[in-house]
RNA sequence: GCGGGUGUAGCUCAGUUGGUUAGAGUGCCAGAUUGUGAUUCUGGAGGUCGGGGGUUCGAGACCCCUCAUCCGCCCCA
């Protein structure tokens, strides 16, 4: 074979798709129940746009952008997440102008050039929602709820929300200090880019699965020791309006977030089906973000839902819709009778029937065995007899009952 | 980016210590009294054994490189 998809990118095959067009339908739906409406920006930006918003140190973009320079000599970026699009085109187009709240999501594809492993593509898909102007924790009560009732609707079950809060600047400098302090004697003993990355973001080191960084923070502080009394009553509300929601979560100290952007509120929805993949969507309080990149200040909190990993952990439930049905093949008993079936489907496809016929010529037997296989109801016969007599026998698929019938009598059979 | 496993027909897989024209199941196509989809029977098509190089009289098996994929690490969706 002499082309193959690119490593890290995959088909969906129209076996898959309904189960991706599910997915994605869902998430427009509750959105919608919510007021959230669609905003579908580029894949394509800025290479600094996203270098600003997500910060130097963070592995998507010191190691995980899918960059290149254009014929124009501009260093693009192909999208590794949706919050800094969004929010750039928010401010581009002023939509804070219209009053209260903007309340936005999207879908579509990410790019992070990282190396390839299930549940983990070069080419990955998320859904995401971002909620603009209000800092109240009933905003992150309601993005988080909204993700949770999405994951609900796809019939997943048994999920665990994790949530925490990493307060504001100056909490997290006194906190990664203390970190450091801690970790001070396993860090001597490490590589020097080992110890740099963990002097530039001693957070990172909170959610490493390495045995030696466990067991090197043990008794550690945490984070919530450092809050600012506005960040811990921030965080305190939004527990009591989670426990109203009827949400079971569960306070992790350990999840801090990828991205340099978010403030107070992180919150992560985990999987067992996903093996080292565990997550199945992150999110938390950017409130920083906007004026980082020229806007006035805006509080804002949002979320991204990895499509590819929800998809895995349906799979493992087993939580798939049923699909729909095809309505009819036409079967040519005679060669002659081809001109006519096509008439009869022109008719039923304007009625909204979609139909199948055979293109290739095939004989009888044939293209029932089509019939069979593509899953229609009825199979609508058109012979010799028919024809003479202005009929067409309707046979239903399933019981393999027929009967010849007035063609218009066949066609209402059909539709109806 | 690092470590390990896997790669033979559309799909799931056999293939002995290297030895003739590489197999099975399933799927696909055709036929079994010329107007009927299951099953059954018969026949057929389909593989540069992931790709390239090397060792050898001889490689699907052994060695090197490469590509893809899976598992773990880093990190995250």
């Amino acid at each position: 074979m002499k082309f193959q998809a690119q490593r890290g990118t995959h088909d969906v095959l129209p076996v898959d798709a309904p189960k991706w067009r599910f997915v994605e339908e869902t998430w427009r739906r509750v959105c919608g129940l919510y007021g959230y409406e669609e905003i579908r920006t580029p894949i394509f930006e800025d290479f600094e746009l996203f270098a600003r918003t997500s910060g130097e140190t963070s592995d998507i973009v010191s190691k995980e952008m899918y960059d290149f320079t254009d014929k124009g000599g501009r260093h693009i970026a192909l999208r590794p997440e949706g919050t800094a699009p969004v929010v750039r085109a928010y401010l581009e187009h002023s939509l804070a102008s219209a009053g209260g709240p903007v309340k936005l999501f999207y879908i579509g594809p990410m790019f992070r050039y990282g190396r390839p492993q299930k549940g983990r593509m070069r080419q990955l898909h998320q859904t995401g929602l971002e909620c603009l102007g209000p800092a109240t924790p009933e905003a992150d009560a309601e993005v988080i709820e909204v993700t949770v009732r999405f994951y609900e609707a796809i019939g997943l079950e048994g999920l665990t929300v994790l949530v925490n809060s990493i307060g504001r600047q100056e909490a997290r400098a006194r906190f990664g200090e203390a970190v450091l302090r801690q970790l001070a004697g396993w860090l001597a003993d490490q590589p020097p880019e080992a110890r740099e990355r963990a002097e530039k973001n001693p957070m990172r080191l909170l959610d490493s699965k390495d045995p030696d960084v466990k067991a090197a923070l043990e008794g550690a502080p945490t984070i919530g020791e450092f809050l600012e009394p506005e960040s811990r009553e921030h965080f305190d509300r939004l527990c009591g309006l989670l426990d109203e929601a009827g949400i079971r979560y569960r306070l992790d100290p350990g999840i801090v977030r990828g991205l340099d952007y978010y403030t107070d509120t992180v919150f992560e929805v985990q999987s067992d089906a996903l093996g080292a993949q565990s997550s199945l969507c992150g999110g938390g309080r950017y409130d920083g973000l906007v004026a980082e990149l020229g806007g006035p200040s805006t509080p804002a909190v949002g979320v991204g839902i990895g499509i590819e990993r929800a998809l895995i952990a349906m799979e493992a439930a087993e939580a798939w819709p049923t699909s729909g049905r095809v309505g009819a093949y036409l079967v040519a008993a005679t060669d002659s009778a081809r001109v006519p079936l096509r008439s009869l489907a022109r008719e039923l496809r304007s009625a909204g029937v979609s139909c199948l016929a055979d293109l290739d010529g095939r004989g009888l037997k044939a293209q029932f065995k089509q019939a069979d296989r593509s899953g229609a109801c009825w199979a609508l016969i058109l012979g010799e007899d028919e024809m003479a007599g202005g009929t067409v026998t309707v046979k239903n698929l399933e019981s393999g009952q027929q009967e010849s019938l007035p063609r218009a009598e066949a066609v209402a059979r059909v539709v109806g």
